[in-house]
RNA sequence: GGGCGCUUAGCUCAGCUGGUUCAGAGCGUCUGCCUUACAAGCAGAGGGUCGGGGGUUCGAAUCCCUCAGCGCCCACCA
């Protein structure tokens, strides 16, 4: 044979196979009677391209699916996309803006419609990447969180919400972009540290004689100070308790208000109260009850509300408030001071300015309950369980959800606000203006007004494992009572509460169950250097080069060996290398067995029926081990095993132990049992490693078309011939000890030599060792053999004649070396079993296997006595 | 400030229920091999008082306390 080429090339093979696969649709899974085994994607953004997390992420989803397919589950990975309504938005807003184009000139309606173009020309590149990877996703199900049934499904869900009595508004700090007149979502916000001053303020005291002195970054916003706050416990400003204060240059008394929140080291102490334009003031005002004054306008200049300085630019009212201030005496005096300001993404030179507006939020007590129960009682499984204390901490703690953004991409509030500024919600505007007329029967169309804001990305994504099976519009339909509760999501512990805590109560509100029996939290990928993949560093390769260069098999080993649950994984793309050479390791092995020529009349050789018993006994080990392992997620460790399993033992001994010399026939029952092997290794490999294991199990086996190794079971673990097992291992303990003098000899591999064996160990070893030591003559039974070089295997002397004189000083270090360090192993056995305590409360077995160690050890330094004495004569 | 986690070979990390699978793996380094499956390979070698200190125990990399360094998440200081 041997057509085959020497390296194994990815490219072909890969793309024939994912072509096959789909073609005969593999990936597809409807309900039947199997067990199911379900993921669901952690949908990417619809115009996002694939990063080293999605390619970890998505890989481990795959292993886990393939696995449970062979396992004989009826397995399902649904796809799918997110509409990432900031992200997205964003990145149509600087492509206008390329073009001189705002979003506000636009209007909705037009910009959507650029939303979408962009959406219907990026979107579903990644999913196209993901085929890359070999990602075995049923892509006829692939759902979009904005497509027709998922959006119904959210309208459905908050309507229904707000009947229960579970929405309502409220007012909530912004960050608010005063040059694009926009609210900004958090990660918009860019903080710059920034040199500023520290301004000490004097309010002085309604009443009496004297002044409180406040310190602040910010004195344009006196005008709308409501309060001045001290810590109640601060001994230096006992005498202000319950007093009133005037606002400087304003003239307003505001009352001293007491809350601990107030660091009592900071400044004097004394805390100037802003509600309308600080979140920790703001969080102080609903405390204490405090008005609210909002003195600044959309383009943050000064509002009427202000009362002083209408007009004027927030920057320019520092300053001249800080030389008013100075002109009539207020200003106690301004210091140097580092701070960190908010600035907007979009518009890097513009301070962002919090802003109270009005918002949509979600009550989370109640649901978070049954939430909490579920992972502390383990009915969710969290991998590793560390994050179970994150999230508790998290759920008991919960805050409202705010779940409007003042966004245009995304699924639009379903409210209405009628003339008289009250609202209705509905599902459509239909039943909103009936719902309306209720009320006031004169109501036309033209009186509905829908709110502008869309609703929150995870106010969709939240409903994920429902909507994908259509469980919210209709609840209860087979698909949903099949596949629901999901197997497994494998998702990274950034998003534990913004997205897995909140699927975990709509599962429970929506289906009355988990939406998932297991969380794996991957770790983050990490460069080289520690540092977060990203973008701005450009520090993450491309995935989809490391594909080409590599092989998708090459790439999922890479970053599977590297990945331990829960762990930041630091990347390196050395360990694609390792994969690919891997996936080569693999080649070459077959190529060896497939180039084998079949000789039925010919007997099989002893070491070879030795190391097929053992082969299979170590398959049968590591079937089991591989088992366990990922049962407890530890797929880095599975893959790790099954790597040494296949490069170690059966290329490294198995093969050579079976290998028939060159031009000579292999006989039948050993070719056998080699193909078997083999086809038992790639259909465990195949989970990791699905390409070419696919295309070698073809070459393999007999196949008819639309067959595939996906479908082929998992190996089982059978029983360990344990007896077959310790005689290839105990035999390569000697092979060891050959090679190594050969080594350290210099002897040619090709020279065969003679082992005299002082002492004796089971004959059955003999031809093991003879095969792959390169010996010719096993003699057991033999006397110390000074003039040979030798060593220990077990409590056993091997001595190996030598043709060459042996160096004779070199040989004593050796041994004397050997002798001490024996002598010290003996020592520290004999101080343990002379410790009573230690023979009397330790295990039996552990105190028989000390009593065995110092046997071996004596009959070693026994041994190395005599050799050392022979040695020297 | 609150919480969580990490520290084991030059590097990246395994080490689950304390004890012969306990001091490991991969990469890197060094030595010898282009041995007709594979140089993306083969056969060897060196390298760590398991972050410091204390405790529990017959026995600690493993459990507890403490100190030091690093990292992450949440809340963020006027």
């Amino acid at each position: 044979m041997n057509q085959l080429a020497t390296k194994y090339s990815p490219a072909e093979v890969e793309d024939k196979w994912y072509a096959y696969w789909m073609e005969h649709k593999l990936f597809a899974s409807k309900p039947d009677a199997r067990e199911p085994y379900t993921i669901v994607i952690p949908p990417p953004n619809v115009t996002g391209v694939l990063h080293m997390g999605h390619m970890l992420n998505n890989t481990i989803q795959d292993i886990l699916i393939r696995r449970a397919r062979m396992d004989g589950k009826n397995a399902l990975w649904v796809p799918g996309t997110d509409h990432a309504a900031i992200a997205t938005e964003a990145k149509v807003v600087a492509r206008l803006a390329a073009q001189g184009i705002k979003k506000t000139d636009l209007g909705r309606e037009e910009f959507l419609k650029h939303a979408w173009d962009w959406t219907h020309q990026y979107g579903g590149i990644i999913l196209e990447q993901l085929k890359k990877l070999g990602a075995s996703c049923d892509w006829d199900r692939t759902a979009f969180t904005m497509d027709d049934l998922r959006s119904r499904s959210v309208i459905r869900v908050f309507v229904d919400l707000y009947r229960k009595g579970l929405v309502y508004r409220g007012k909530r700090m912004v960050s608010w972009d005063p040059k694009a007149r926009t609210a900004l979502s958090d990660i918009e916000v860019v903080y710059k540290e920034e040199h500023s001053k520290l301004y000490y303020l004097r309010y002085y005291i309604v009443g009496e004689e004297g002044y409180a002195v406040v310190a602040t970054t910010r004195p344009e916003t006196i005008m709308g100070d409501t309060a001045m706050c001290i810590n109640p416990a601060d001994p230096k400003n006992q005498h202000l308790r319950g007093k009133r204060v005037i606002v400087p240059l304003v003239g307003r008394e505001i009352p001293v208000i007491e809350d601990d929140y107030v660091d009592i080291e900071f400044g004097t102490g004394c805390l100037k109260v802003t509600p309308a334009h600080d979140v920790n003031d703001n969080m102080l005002g609903q405390k204490h009850n405090l008005e609210t004054i909002d003195i600044f306008n959309d383009d943050a200049t000064i509002s009427e509300a202000a009362g002083m300085y209408v007009g004027m630019d927030r920057f320019e009212v520092r300053k001249q408030i800080a030389r008013d201030l100075e002109a009539a005496g207020l200003l106690e005096k301004v210091e140097d001071y580092d701070n960190k300001v908010g600035y907007s993404e979009r518009n890097p030179d513009t301070a962002v300015e919090p802003r109270l507006s009005d918002q949509w939020f979600l009550k989370m007590d109640s649901m978070a309950r049954p939430a909490l129960d579920a992972v502390e009682d383990d009915v969710i499984r969290f991998v590793p369980d560390k994050f179970k204390n994150t999230y508790r901490r998290w759920m008991t703690e919960i805050r409202d959800w705010c779940i409007s953004r003042q966004l245009w991409w995304g699924h639009r509030i379903p409210a209405w606000y009628l003339p008289d500024g009250s609202y209705i919600v509905a599902e459509t505007e239909e039943e909103a203006l009936a719902l309306a007329r209720e009320k006031d029967p004169s109501l036309t169309p033209a009186d509905l007004r829908q709110d502008d804001d869309c609703f929150d990305t995870w106010f969709s994504s939240w409903l994920w494992p429902l909507s994908l099976f259509n469980g919210i519009l209709d609840p209860g339909n087979p698909e949903m009572e099949y596949y629901y509760p999901t197997a497994t999501l494998v998702t990274g512990p950034d998003i534990i509460f913004f997205w897995v805590a909140r699927m975990i109560m709509a599962g429970y509100e929506y289906a009355g169950k988990q939406p998932f029996d297991n969380v794996y939290f991957t770790g983050i990928v990490r460069d080289e250097l520690g540092r977060k993949m990203s973008k701005q560093l450009g520090n993450s390769p491309d995935p989809l080069k490391l594909i080409e260069q590599y092989g998708a098999d090459g790439v999922r080993v890479g970053i599977m060996l590297c990945a331990p649950a829960g762990n930041d994984i630091l990347f390196d793309t050395k360990l694609c290398e390792t994969g690919r050479n891997f996936c080569n390791k693999i080649w070459n092995a077959f190529r060896l067995v497939k180039g084998w020529e079949v000789d039925e009349a010919a007997a099989q050789p002893e070491a070879s029926a030795r190391a097929i018993a053992w082969m299979e006994a170590k398959i049968s080990q590591a079937a089991a081990e591989v088992s366990s392992l990922m049962s407890k997620f530890r797929i880095s460790e599975a893959l790790r095993e099954l790597y040494r399993l296949f490069w170690d033992e059966f290329s490294s001994w198995y093969l050579e132990l079976v290998k028939p010399a060159y031009g000579s026939p292999v006989d039948s029952a050993t070719m056998r049992a080699t193909l078997g092997f083999f086809d038992q290794l790639l259909r465990l490999l195949h989970p990791f490693m699905p390409f070419i294991t696919e295309e070698l199990w073809q070459h393999l086996t007999e196949r008819r078309e639309g067959e595939s190794i996906m479908y082929a079971p998992t190996p089982a673990a059978g029983e360990v011939d344990t007896v077959a097992l310790g005689i290839v291992e105990g035999a390569k303990e000697i092979v060891n000890g050959v090679r190594n003098v050969r080594a350290s000899k210099g002897i040619s591999p090709k020279q065969l030599l003679v082992l005299n064996v002082v002492g004796t160990w089971p004959v059955e070893q003999d031809a093991v060792i003879a095969k792959l030591a390169g010996v010719g003559e096993i003699n057991h039974n033999q006397p110390s053999d000074p003039a040979a070089a030798s060593f220990m295997a077990g409590a056993v002397e091997v001595c190996v004649p030598l043709t060459d004189a042996v160096d004779t000083e070199a040989e004593l270090g050796r041994l004397r070396k050997d002798l001490e360090y024996y002598q010290g192993f003996r020592e520290s056995v004999l101080k343990k079993l002379g410790n009573e305590r230690f023979v009397s409360k330790a295990p039996v077995a552990v105190v028989d296997g000390e009593r065995r160690k110092l046997a071996d050890a004596e009959a070693k330094i026994e041994t190395l006595t005599r050799s050392i004495e022979a040695l020297s004569k």
